[in-house]
DNA sequence: GCATGAAATTGACAAAAGTCAAGAATTTAG
DNA sequence: CTAAATTCTTGACTTTTGTCAATTTCATGC
């Protein structure tokens, strides 16, 4: 569980034996390609760091599906709301291909508070961080054209077009999979 | 400050004498319309409470002028990021109307884990519920046309539309004023 | 209250993005 | 390795949305 140490580390900089608390919470898991992680409507009983692997997170609604993000290796998965406020899970959280998790349950989960007194406010940095995140990505989509969102992850997350269907990419920065491919191939002609 | 109370108690669920801590290091403050809350760049020095009045958060960029959010009474207003973790304020926050805070500098604001050790905790759970309904907005940008926005718009908010100008909404709801107006014409005839 | 400036609307047009359907390429399962 | 299924690409066309410019409406400060 060597990279988990490591990311734990760099996100929330715990000393070495809070980290060794925290890790002991953490039990492996494997998905095998096309199982869910979680679905949506149901309870939230745990949250994840991904080891390896692809984890699509998805809303289907009347017709047609949309991609909200895919979460890869090093970072952590679950829907958060739907876990800390016990509310029913507003999306599916699929594999896109065989996955290796370290995975907390969420009682374990809600101990760490008591383990660790500095939890709560380490916690809330990485809530924040995220948080910052995603508001960046509100003003992406506000204010990008469809092909800079492209160019955009391009720059930030280049592996991913090697890695997972090109479709959910394509809803991920919220266009259809056609304009997707007529903007990769200008790109690719330029 | 009754109102600053009722809405730290809804929020945060605090006791009584906890609420009265907090409660006393929030000042008032006034602003004029078009008075600057917070400038892109600079540090962001404190955290607001909006007794009354609208406050707009926007980006200028090459030419354009994006509309992030507008943030009414009731709510709080801040650049997060830049407030926790010392970076430069991303956005503008500007009045769009005379308005009335509560304040509390980012000093203050840092002694509140301090002073009430749940805090940190309940401020976490605080962000986490911010951070749902942001995602809950990526979701409505990828999914729903100009005119589904602004029909959430209407069901969700719909004092804003008397409010404030039009133009900004629009530019909120990632469209252009024109297309916005024509949206709204189209829904008074029908 | 009136003059000025800002905001909103409207029309004509242009550009961006979506849809549908067909076919090519790739992946998957046996 | 092969057949089937899925994904990707492409063209033709439609719809949505944006842009520009002209007017009208509204707000603001004097």
């Amino acid at each position: 569980m060597q990279e988990l140490d490591q990311y734990i580390q760099s996100y929330f900089g715990l000393e070495e034996h809070e980290i060794a608390t925290i890790q002991q919470l953490f039990k492996p898991e494997t998905l095998k390609k096309h199982d869910y992680y979680l679905k949506m409507g149901r309870a939230c009983e745990r949250l994840s760091f991904i080891r390896s692997g692809y984890l699509r997170i998805f809303v289907t609604q009347a017709d047609k599906e949309v991609t909200q993000w895919i979460s890869t290796q090093g970072y952590f998965v679950t829907d958060l709301s739907a876990l800390i406020f016990n509310t029913p899970a507003r999306w599916h959280i699929q594999a896109l291909s065989d996955t290796e998790l370290f995975t907390i349950s969420k009682s374990d989960y809600q101990s760490i508070g008591d383990l660790i007194p500095r939890w709560h406010q380490l916690e809330k940095l990485f809530i924040a961080k995220c948080f910052g995140m995603l508001e960046e990505r509100v003003f992406s989509l506000l204010s990008m054209s469809a092909e800079d969102r492209y160019k955009l992850l391009l720059d930030t997350n280049p592996a991913l077009l090697n890695e997972v269907p090109l479709q959910y990419l394509a809803s991920m920065l919220g266009m259809s999979a056609e304009t997707f491919s007529r903007i990769r191939r200008k790109m690719m002609e330029a």
